[in-house]
Formats: structure tokens, C-alpha cells, sequence
DNA sequence: TTGTAGGCGTTATCAT
DNA sequence: ATGATAACGCCTACAA
């Protein structure tokens, strides 16, 4: 089913056809009811590639996603999906591993779909210096912050990772803790790790407390696995912990599945806080207690700027959003 | 750049930059090695759009993914995308809700995209009974049975899922349970459910358990929060249960939250049970028990019955993948 | 307002 | 082995 066969069947020539079903001026009122009628039920559907095979790019919107079990970016994917189902976009999503170039990987997808913009969900502001000057879309990288990239086209959204992290240790230092042990990423492969370890270090020195990332912190991927092995590798050094801050909240379960394992609870024995605000949190026993990332909203401002680069040629900007510590079950007070 | 330029730029005929290009026979090996250089150093890409154009069908598979919080299936479309991500096959992932017929919505994308085949990840057979006949690619279902269903481009591959129910209750009677209630999805909207409720029926009966699926079934979504709403209002009821088994482990997580509020103790006052074998489900405290679906092998089968309609020819199968049930530490024997 | 024709980048079918 | 050329489905001048 071609216009030309609605062509056709209506009698009228491809060209009229062409501009009724594109709703283009210069069409009869009779001439466009009949066709649009007889596209209804014949269940006429444009050919894509026909169509933007003049075009300088289609209109999709590409959103790559870095680290396949990020739960976070799990939820920011459906909502980015959810928000653009009532558009003339089409979504694209794109999964890699943590430690491939997503940058590399944006480029090669963008010459093959023109997409009209791209969407980074975690991304490494390495990749980008080396490889991002190839891409002319309006990009937007959602939780790494690209302010100190100079590209015009690149926008970015994210909660301040160093002071996200900075609370989190604040808020256990103010429950009496001491000593406490950090896991996350490997601050030399990402950004994120790398601001949030910085965070907790500079809570830790306003505090004058001890901490040294050799020994007191443990790194390896954001997932269940690593947390607890993370753990294990803490208490095996023989030191004593009254509270783990992990870096995810992934690591974070990990994290109390090994301690248990040790004989010790959290959180009479241990105060366990992660990051993230994974909605699974609320439902643990005990609830997890976490530095929230507002997901939902860091989904929709990277899709609005998007959306404001490409429609309107708005400029590049970097936003962030506000996060929320949740003292919930998993963490109690020291008394001194 | 286009293969005209290259054309222009190497002196020969498009043709034959064409067939180059694309690895195919009757090119002298100067002229191919001539035509892959300029293209290298140009930095030429082809065009997506026009080169399928011309061509019946794209080389994409949709995989389209029911159900956006389900933790199996991003576990599935991991596993997916890298078994595709080395062969010609371009990925194309879609999400919907629970709620939205996933048959109207392939259709609308074939007709878009033109792919090779389609994977469903979950679908409801009523679905496929009204709309599929108009979908003429190969296509698998996947963790839902099709084998009713008269299609012959359509397979499907799928953890028994009456079986894994029923074999789950039988191991929560075979410890001492008598008083056991279950949760789970709408019988009536989802194949899925509706099997896993026939499968606990099924072994309620065959030890004169009494079962009422008015009184001892809570169906909710998928969901943390539906699990541990449907416990709330088990318990609201007033009546004792010394088991619930969860038909998702999303579900059996937020129930032991809510029994763990309502003062009951996992596995000491009641046991729990789930169904899907989600990793994380090893790292809780206590570890859950469930009905493990191997993801990645359904997955994996799904993809190589997908790849076989489509390369072979070979006409549509209707498999079952094993299950097993993993008795960790959220369930205990009843003494008698 | 409507019709006609050329072209988008590629593949495929012919000749050569 | 290579080259010329006609599609593919759609858009868009331009002509009528």
C-alpha cells in the first residue's frame, strides 16, 4: 500500500495525495476527506525510509544507555519512552556495557539513523573530549555533568554527585559514625564514582576523620554482586566499621547481604546508607536509607532541553537537579 | 558522501562500488581493495534509509517488551542485544504497558520498520487471536505459550508456567504448609497468571488442600507495591497463613515487607515464596526462595528459533525451558 | 487546486 | 568483471 495505489483508488494524482495525508495547504476539503478516508481503511502507512530518504535526518531520537543493570536508568528510560510516545518522535534505545565508548557508539548510530538528537544516560566526560566533536545533533548527557566539556551542542542534567555524597556521609557523621567504610565505582573509569568518593572525602575532612581510600574504600561495578564482594573484602581487612556508605544502592543491598553473612546487623551492628532511591528501597527490611535521585525528573529535563535544542535552537545548558536525603530504617544513631 | 562520490572518486561505476561495498561476488580484488580504501579514508557511511528503500524488509528485529518494570526482561534484552550485537541484525527495542495490546503495537512497527522478525517478550494470547494474523514476519513469543495458537510464523518459547507454580506449592506443602495463600497477576488478563493460579489450584487439589481463590488469591501487577498491598489485604481478612507464594519475585518482596510490619517474621512465622529466580533475590536478607525461569536460556532460544524462521525458512516451534525451584533461606519446614 | 516529473542513495537487472 | 539504468516510495518544484 503505496500512495500511488491510494492514488488510484481515489482518482487523484500522487502529488495531491502526498500533501492531503501531510496536511500541506492547497487541497480541497473534498479532496482530502476522500483520501484521508481511503488511507483509514486501507490502513495506509508512509514508508520511513521513503520518506526521509530527502530528509537531512529522521526523527528519531536516540537514547543510549550506559551500564545495562542500572535499575535507575531503567525507570528514566520508560518515562523518556512514556513522554515520547504523543510526539512525532520515534525512540531509539541503545544498550552498552559500563566500560565501552558510548560516545563511539552515539557517533556510529548517528550515521546510520540522523537521528535528531541524542540522549546519554551516564556517560564518561573522557569519552566525550576524545570522540564527541564528530556529533552536530543537540545531545544531552543525563546524570554526568558536562558543564566543563566546551561543546555548543552538548547540554547536560545531574544531581550534584560530590554534594549528593557529601550529605549522605554528612548525615551519618551527624549520627555519631566514625568510622565508616565507602563503596562504589572506580573513580578512575567514572566521573560519577570518582565526584561522589570526592564527596565523602570532603565530608570527612570537615570532620577531621581518618579516611583512606585504600583502605577504606572498596570499588567495583554498581550491582549486587560487587557490593557484597566489596563488603568482603572491607571485613576481611580485619578493621571495624560502624556504618558502609555505598556509592548505589545495588551495592548497598550487596553490601548488607555480606554483612549479615558475617553475623553482623544492620543496622544495630552496621548503618548501611546507598545512593540512588531505587524504589525497592521502601520495601526492604529494613528499609534502605539513601541519597534520592529524582529519576523521573532527571528523565524529563534531559528530554525538555533536548526537545528545546532541536524545535527551537535553544543553546546549551546545564542544570541541576535537587536529590533528598532518606533516613530510613537501615541506618540508627551511635550513642557516644 | 555516497557511493556516487566513491564512484566518481575511484573511477568506477556505482555498480560496482555497490557490490564492493557489500561483499559481494563478481569484484576483482583490485577493485574491491581500490573501492574499501577510498571509502575507509573518506569516512564514508551509507544510508540507511535509502539502502532499505529498495529492499523489502530492513534487517531489523524488534523486540518488543511487555510489561515495563519487569526485572526478567531487562535481563532478556541484555542478553539479546549482545547475542545480536555481532551479527547484521540491527536491535530494536520496544516497551509498553502492562495494559496496551502488544499485537497493534508490532503491527504498527512492522508496517514502520519493515524488520525482519518480531520477539515478543510476554503477550497475552487473546492479543494474538485478534490482531496477528496481519504480522507476516517471523515472530517468537517468548515466556508465553503460543502453542494454541494457529499461526504459522509465530512460535514460541516459554517456562512451563502451570508446571513451575504447581511444583512451587508442592514444595511448600512437601515442608508441613497446609494454610497457603497466593499472589499474583490478574487471572484474567494475563495467560501467565492465570496459568501459575491453575498450577497452585492443581496441587491444592491433589492433597484436598482447600483453596478459594476469593479468599486466598490477591492479584496485583508485577510490582513491589502491588506484593505488599495484596499481603495487607490478606491480612485484613483476619485469616493465618503459614506460607504465601508470590507468582513474581517483585511481589513476594514487597509481601515480606508487609508481613514483616503486620510483626510476622520471614520464614520463622511465615514462608515466603516467589517465582522468576531474580538475582537479586540471593542477596536479600532472608535469601528467596523462588521458582527459577532461566532468562538468559529463554532468551537465547528465543533469538535462535527467531534467527532460524527468518535465515532457514524452518516453520514455527513451541518450546519449553526448564525451571527449577531454589529452596533458600525464606521458607522453613512446618513442624508437625 | 491538481497533475507531472525529477531526484534522494541504493540495489538489482541487464547488457557489455 | 564492470557499467548503465530502472526501480524503490515519497516529496517538491513547476506546469497546467
Amino acid at each position: 500500500m503505496t500512495i500511488k495505489d491510494l492514488a488510484e483508488a481515489t482518482g487523484y494524482a500522487v502529488g495531491t495525495v502526498s500533501r492531503a495525508l501531510n496536511g500541506h495547504p492547497n487541497v480541497s476539503e473534498k479532496a482530502r476527506a476522500v483520501i484521508l478516508e481511503a488511507a483509514q481503511k486501507s490502513g495506509f502507512q508512509f514508508n520511513t525510509n521513503a520518506k526521509q530518504l530527502k530528509q537531512i535526518h529522521s526523527n528519531a531520537i536516540i537514547v543510549v544507555v550506559k551500564g545495562v543493570g542500572n535499575e535507575l536508568f531503567g525507570e528514566m528510560v520508560e518515562t523518556i519512552q512514556h513522554s515520547l510516545s504523543r510526539t512525532k518522535y520515534q525512540l531509539l534505545v541503545d544498550y552498552l556495557d559500563e566500560d565501552l565508548n558510548e560516545v563511539t557508539r552515539a557517533l556510529q548510530l548517528c550515521r546510520e539513523r540522523k537521528p535528531r538528537g541524542v540522549l546519554f544516560l551516564g556517560g564518561n566526560n573522557q569519552n566525550f573530549i576524545q570522540d564527541f566533536a564528530a556529533i552536530d545533533v543537540p545531545c544531552v548527557l543525563v546524570t554526568s555533568d558536562g558543564s566543563k566539556l566546551p561543546f555548543p551542542n552538548l547540554s547536560s542534567v545531574t544531581t550534584d554527585d560530590l554534594e549528593a555524597a557529601r550529605c549522605g556521609i554528612e548525615t551519618l557523621i551527624a549520627m555519631g559514625h566514625r568510622q565508616i567504610a565507602v563503596i562504589g565505582g572506580d573513580p578512575s573509569i567514572s566521573d560519577t564514582s570518582r565526584l561522589r568518593l570526592e564527596g565523602c572525602m570532603a565530608a570527612f575532612a570537615a570532620h577531621d576523620i581518618p579516611f583512606d581510600p585504600r583502605r577504606d574504600y572498596q570499588s567495583g561495578r554498581y550491582s549486587w554482586q560487587n557490593g557484597y564482594e566489596a563488603v568482603q573484602t572491607l571485613l576481611r581487612g580485619g578493621l571495624r566499621y560502624t556504618a558502609i556508605f555505598a556509592a548505589a544502592d545495588v551495592m548497598a543491598i550487596g553490601a548488607i547481604r555480606a554483612l549479615w553473612e558475617y553475623g553482623l546487623r544492620v543496622p544495630q551492628d552496621v548503618s548501611v546508607m546507598g545512593v540512588d532511591g531505587l524504589p525497592l528501597g521502601s520495601y526492604l527490611v529494613p528499609q534502605l536509607s539513601t541519597v534520592v535521585q529524582d529519576g523521573a525528573r532527571l528523565a524529563n529535563r534531559g528530554l525538555t532541553i533536548l526537545l528545546e535544542s532541536i524545535e527551537q535552537g535553544k543553546k546549551a545548558r546545564h542544570e541541576t537537579v535537587p536529590f533528598r536525603v532518606a533516613k530510613r530504617e537501615s541506618i540508627r544513631e551511635i550513642p557516644i
